[in-house]
DNA sequence: CGCGTTTGACCGGCGC
DNA sequence: GCGCCGGTCAAACGCG
């Protein structure tokens, strides 16, 4: 299983050598676990890229905009466009409604703390097993769980789940350890109680207040020309880091990092080698709109070449992109791509599949949730499993119910099953996810008519990044399985 | 033409 | 005060 921590940092000038792993297993050992028997083991790490192209292509939208979705309705930030949806979303909820017969596994976990100086959202993301078939082959073993949940936790979850290595789904993930308490005193945002993160037991507090705090209290960061002396450092800047498995290097432009895809437009407007790491550190700001202060950095970790970091800076003072926003730009080609057909067909096609479905065959009232479209099937698959996490989880009864999207065959999977029962058990209430909808029922028809191809929604999500170079284009042919 | 990346230079914060 | 370092700019260039 891979997992993927989203921090929220203030005032956070995070060194990537305070990434750490949790355990010995590391994302990407969980990452194979799950969708193969043998226990982790880092050896196959490298092949999981391809597998997980699919994943980190779309769970990486804007993080910000993401958490802020759910957390409040997608009314948050005071960012008037807060009520749109980030793609993340939709991905999450592809993912498992993708996989074939095996049970897609994906699991969207995220943490965060009130109380830390780093704000920490954890974001697990399960393997997409099944995604495999699009993908190429897949070890493909033992049925995937189909657990698809996305989650906030608090700290004592995550405690208590680093706890159980073997079972828990946190007890591979890579945590983002940020020096929590270098900036504290001077973090407005700051809880009163900072405290430093440990490895393997991060987070605090209530993720909703704390995400609020950070992401409603950091509204009035602001960003401006970054030759502006007072604004250039930053040091208050809200930053959230993504700690994801890095694609193929072979899949990466000369310098360049294999960037998860999103349906922001990056640009990339810098590139500094970082002291320290062997690795170029990559800037990018949101190119959607003028005058978004959105960026992000991405670098591969000092600590695990195989992991990406990418850091989030600012929020995206805009709508989502449309259509051709996201596309603008992507086209620039790259050299060895086009070697897997299934990518070449893009856009298009895909892009409208994703956006017309924005209606769930059944849809959930969610009384609390404006965005709250879920459908019955989930919800009482999910049932027991928010029944658990409810008790958990206080912070998110305000009318913000984040569930899986997809969960089936919770109860069936392999030697991982039981981790994401404790997982679940674990963690805080489950959300709906307000994009659910929109790939809810698109992967549903999709999963049945199988005439859906990943990639195709893949394509439509990763047509906002970079290019085409950073994805998924060559799923089968980088991934050396 | 409009978008992207690349890359050297510039700037400011920070530690010594 | 100096130098290191990270973040950004902006010109040059590529691509469709």
């Amino acid at each position: 299983m891979c997992s993927i921590f989203v921090q929220i940092m203030e005032s956070y000038q995070g060194d990537l050598t305070d990434i750490v792993r949790a355990s010995s297993g590391g994302a990407y050992s969980n990452m194979e676990s799950s969708t193969t028997t043998s226990s982790s083991s880092q050896a196959a790490t490298n092949n999981h890229f391809s597998h997980h192209h699919y994943w980190q292509q779309n769970f990486f939208s804007d993080p910000i905009n993401y958490f802020s979705s759910f957390m409040e309705g997608g009314t948050n930030f005071g960012d008037p466009f807060s009520n749109m949806r980030d793609p993340i979303l939709y991905d999450l909820d592809i993912m498992p409604s993708s996989g074939n017969n095996s049970s897609p596994y994906f699991n969207n976990t995220i943490t965060t703390t009130t109380t830390s100086s780093a704000e920490i959202i954890r974001t697990s993301c399960g393997a997409l097993e099944d995604a495999a078939p699009c993908f190429g082959s897949n070890t493909n073993t033992s049925t995937a769980t189909t657990v698809f949940g996305h989650k906030i936790l608090e700290d004592n979850s995550i405690m208590s789940s680093s706890s159980h290595n073997t079972k828990n789904i946190f007890s591979n993930m890579i945590q983002i350890s940020p020096n929590a308490t270098k900036y504290n005193s001077t973090s407005p945002v700051m809880g009163a109680s900072p405290r430093t993160i440990q490895p393997s037991a991060v987070v605090s507090g209530n993720m909703i207040n704390a995400t609020n705090d950070f992401l409603v209290g950091n509204t009035g960061v602001q960003i401006s020309s970054p030759r502006n002396p007072g604004l250039k450092r930053r040091k208050n800047q809200a930053k959230k880091v993504v700690c994801i498995p890095a694609p193929a290097a072979a899949n990466s432009r000369q310098t360049g990092e294999v960037v998860p895809s999103d349906l922001w437009a990056w640009r990339k407007y810098g590139q500094k080698p970082i002291k320290g790491s062997p690795y170029p550190r990559g800037y990018y700001r949101c190119s959607s709109s003028k005058g978004c202060s959105a960026r992000k950095q991405v670098e591969r970790s000092r600590t695990d070449p195989n992991m990406l970091v990418i850091t989030y800076t600012s929020e995206h003072n805009h709508p989502w992109p449309t259509q051709r926003n996201a596309l603008a730009g992507s086209s620039r080609s790259q050299p060895s791509k086009n070697t897997n057909n299934a990518s070449t067909s893009k856009n298009s096609e895909t892009s409208h599949k994703a956006i017309t479905i924005t209606k769930p065959k059944e849809e959930k009232q969610e009384s609390n949730n404006s965005e709250g479209n879920v459908s019955v099937k989930e919800e009482i698959e999910m049932k027991d499993i928010e029944k658990q996490l409810e008790m958990d989880d206080g912070e998110l009864s305000d009318g913000i119910s984040y569930k899986p999207c997809m969960l089936e065959n919770i109860t069936s999977h392999n030697n991982n099953n039981q981790s994401h029962e404790d997982f679940f058990a674990e963690l805080g209430e489950i959300e709906t996810d307000p994009l659910n909808l929109l790939f809810t029922q698109g992967f549903h028809d999709q999963k049945e008519s199988k005439a859906l191809d990943p990639f195709h929604l893949f394509d439509w999500l990763g047509a906002g990044t970079n290019n085409h170079n950073n994805s998924f284009e060559e799923p089968n042919s980088k991934r050396g399985l």
